[in-house]
Formats: structure tokens, C-alpha cells, sequence
DNA sequence: TATTGTTATACTCTATAACTATA
DNA sequence: TATAGTTATAGAGTATAACAATA
């Protein structure tokens, strides 16, 4: 039996996209508001989401970030900078840095990674019968082999 | 009576904001796609999506795209670079530019316009009455008085 | 010789300030 | 004097290419 929230007017047909690019909008600006208080951009926030599952080879983070190794070097300088993350030279070849997270990455990181997870605070205006049928409705549109896992990369397109 | 789309397994509550961002992602890449094919950057779809609701003094448009006035006088180059929009002087005030779009603005815009505010195709997954079901569950977590408008305004931080 | 990372350089995007024309 | 728009300049973000160290 359809519920309140279920019984859908015509208009909220048409404001459906309008209202999920709201709860995006919500939490690319909140994602914003944690990079900014770290006097990060993007591309760190993307760094340190990577980090979080184990210390990385600048070379791989160039690759799954898809771009220059050189622009690397200035995101880890900043990351070293600010206190978050730390080169580390590998034992067994001297040409390679480990790049590692500190105790306050690992923190900001996890910060980071909620945000792009987690569902926005918007979730709890719904009941748990609702969240779950949301949740289905979700997995129908999109099927697990097709989650993006690159939400917050930058940059936009350079003309 | 719950439709096989609606039994949801406890895995589907872990990935909805993850399914969501993936829906996201799809349409900024779309839009991304729109402005490269005609040599433009966010902040021109965004111009182009404010002035498909009538012509506009660009003074009004740095203040809706919360920028300087001379960034917009190089946005505006650019679209009439690439014809689509027009400046136009104004008879009663020689000061005035209004800047209009061409016929090809108009189709741009249309497109930018639609990418913005229609259901990416992943909704066609759905038969009508999950739609329904979905648009309620979400004008009941972002109610109309919060919808944002500003979904691919750019840039990022800047720190 | 090939690979990892760095430095040097240049280009794009956007902001700030000085300027011109009109009101 | 105040306002609309432009031009000049500068800063941040990112890419490309040349380089040094190691394999």
C-alpha cells in the first residue's frame, strides 16, 4: 500500500532530476567545505580517498587520477605541506616513493570518503521502509558493475 | 505489495549515495561532452542555460553567475565567437549590452537546458509507476523550496 | 636503455584593478 | 559622480617536455 511520500503529484515527476541535483549539489559543496578548511582542491580530495585503502606509488596514483606524473609531485608536495600525507622511499627500489597517509590524513580521508558514500543528512526525512525502497529503485537504474567510482574528479573540460 | 524492484538487499543500502553519484557523474559527463563539441567550458553552459529564458544585460549575468563583470565579457566573446549568442545594444541605454542567443544558441541551450533538469536514461529502467514512487521519495527529501539551480556552476574551490 | 620522480616552462581559467564611454 | 562594459595584468591549476637518479 502506497504510503504518504509514495503518492506522487504530476509535478514531482518533473522536478525528480532537479531534486537529486540538489542532494549532489549539497554534497559537492560540502566535500568543497572540508578541501577548503585543509586549503585543498579536488584533486586532493581524490588523493586522499585513494590513500585511504593503502599507501600508493606516485606513479599509480598518476594513472588512476589520469594525469601527468609531474602534476603528482605539486598534489603530494601540498598534501606533505599541510600535514597529511608523507613520502616514503621503498626499500627495494630506490627510484620509487611510497606515498603514505598520516594520522590527520587518515582522518580527513575518512572524512572525504563519507562524503562520497555515505547518503546525504536529507535520508533521514525518510522512514527505513522508504531508504529501502529507494535503495531498490537505485540499484534497478544503476547495477553494481556500473558504479562510477570517480565522482568528485576535476577538472571540468579544457577547450 | 512490493515489486521485485523493491525488495532490496542489505548490500543496496551500502551503495545508494554511491548509485546516485554514479547517475551524477553520467550527466556531468554528458554535459561535458555538449560544451567540448562546441569549444566551451561550464561556465558558458551555465550562461547559455540563464539566457534560454530571454536576453540578458551582462551586468545581471555576473551577478547570477557570481562572478566580475569581466569574466563575463570574455564568456560572452566566446559564445559569439562560436555564434551562439549576440550582443545586442540597448536603444534606451547606449551603455547596455543585452546579449541574446542565435538560432544555434537556442539548440545549445535546449540540450544544456534538458541535460540540467530532465532524468538521465537510466530512469527508463523503471516502469512508470516505480518513477512515481522514486519522484515522491525524493520531493519528500528535498522539499521544492531547497531545490539548488546551480547544479554545474563551477569552479572549486580555490584555496 | 627503460622507468620513477622532479624541475622548468607554458597555457588556460578566473580575479582584481585601471580604463572608456555613457548616464 | 555613478554605472556598463572593456582591457591589462596577475594568480592558481594543470599539462608538456626536458632532466636526474636508479634499475
Amino acid at each position: 500500500m502506497a504510503s504518504e511520500a509514495t503518492e506522487a503529484r504530476s509535478s514531482d515527476d518533473d522536478l525528480l532530476w532537479s531534486r537529486m541535483m540538489t542532494l549532489f549539489v549539497t554534497a559537492r559543496d560540502q566535500m568543497f567545505g572540508i578541501l577548503v578548511r585543509h586549503e585543498l582542491t579536488p584533486p586532493h580530495g581524490f588523493a586522499l580517498s585513494m590513500l585511504q585503502d593503502g599507501q600508493m606509488r606516485m606513479r599509480d596514483m598518476a594513472e588512476r587520477m589520469s594525469c601527468d606524473a609531474s602534476y603528482i609531485t605539486a598534489v603530494v608536495d601540498r598534501l606533505e605541506e599541510v600535514g597529511l600525507a608523507e613520502r616514503r622511499s621503498s626499500p627495494t627500489d630506490r627510484r620509487v616513493k611510497e606515498i603514505a597517509l598520516t594520522d590527520a590524513g587518515e582522518r580527513v580521508a575518512a572524512l572525504v570518503r563519507r562524503t562520497l558514500t555515505a547518503p546525504p543528512p536529507a535520508i533521514e526525512r525518510l522512514t527505513t521502509a522508504e531508504r529501502r525502497t529507494l535503495a531498490a529503485l537505485l540499484a534497478k537504474m544503476v547495477p553494481e558493475d556500473e558504479i562510477a567510482d570517480d565522482a568528485f574528479r576535476i577538472p571540468p573540460p579544457r577547450v
